[in-house]
DNA sequence: CGCAACATTTTACAAATGTTAAAAAATGAA
DNA sequence: TTCATTTTTTAACATTTGTAAAATGTTGCG
């Protein structure tokens, strides 16, 4: 078990001791694509990481769904709402591919934070590379023009614009799916 | 020095050992309005906290300048990416009135969360918060149209709309200066 | 296969926002 | 105050993006 998950980069700078301990309160579970994992308005209990699959988290308005997020193998995954402020988010999280996950139960690793300097500053460099990867999308949409986020996202995620549906990519990139087209169309 | 600081908020859950421990590195600084505290594409080798003033954060771009962040009394204040990847960062941050900070140098910080957990946690809450912040924002511009992000700028920020310049505020809400008038004469 | 369901593109038109330039208003310094 | 500078508004027009609906393409199942 600890030797797998030396291989997930989340895990890989961790010490030995202080991986035993997170391995403790960690499942593996399966579920097949489409399932909902995490849905918004409920407070969602768990921590995930990807070991394999993809998935996705939007949010619901009157008549559109606004996706905001993708993840792939090695990436964590969690109800921000939920995990920061133990409120029910507005996130729906759901797997568009079979996939494998670990899961660790909130209260087991709120305990480890008050337990254990190095997981505390393991959950702190967690948030920080959230933080940092979510700004950078704020400011490219204030500099870039659609053509050229969906040139980046190609660039940067090509197995996702494969294996997704490109309203859902549409969304992410903040134009509609006729925008889209469109830019695609430009080739 | 730490009975003032336990009335800002963001030093207010620390106990009484840690704050001492934290208080050994910091400086209390002044600065005038129109000051830039944090340049782009230079590493910036402090944290700082706004006890009083007001400041910007923004990036250069071609023909535009994009602020992506206001700072009021109690924020803290930080290049996202010489505090977490200790690389130069994209964002220039000045001050917009005269202005009170306490300033904690990295390396110091850097050292305490490896020495203290509750500072450890204490880093992790307010990475935390920053990223809950920024999703906010990028979920909003998907749902809310400019004249409603504007509404709700207004409500949460009276004091901003006051003392910050409008074309600063139209790039915050993603708009030009020109839509912002628009948005504003249709009262 | 052949159909049904769903995804993507295309079209025509409408609405929102951007661009540029100029006018009006506000600000700050002498 | 007065002047110069800066900010904000307004106007006219161009461009982008959105909306709705139809056409086309794709996928999976009986």
């Amino acid at each position: 078990m600890i030797e797998q998950l030396r291989n997930i980069a989340v895990f890989s700078s961790l010490s030995e001791e202080s991986l035993r301990e997170l391995s403790n309160c960690m499942e593996c579970i399966q579920y097949p694509k489409g399932t909902t994992i995490i849905r918004a308005d409920k407070v969602e209990p768990y921590f995930y990481v990807l070991q394999s699959g993809i998935a996705r988290a939007y949010s619901d308005g009157e008549n559109q769904q606004i996706t905001f997020w993708f993840g792939q193998s090695g990436d964590v995954l969690f109800s921000f709402n939920s995990y920061i402020n133990n409120r029910p988010g507005y996130e729906n999280i759901e797997l568009l591919a079979n996939s494998a996950l670990i899961r660790i139960k909130l209260t087991d690793l709120f305990l480890l934070y008050q337990q254990n300097l190095e997981i505390a500053n393991w959950g702190r460099k967690i948030a920080e590379q959230e933080l940092i990867a979510t700004e950078r999308r704020l400011i490219d949409r204030a500099f870039k023009g659609a053509a050229e986020r969906y040139r980046d996202f190609t660039a940067q995620s090509p197995e996702l614009i494969k294996k997704v549906a490109l309203k859902h990519i549409a969304s992410y990139l903040g134009v509609t799916q006729v925008t889209l087209s469109r830019i695609r169309a430009a080739h």
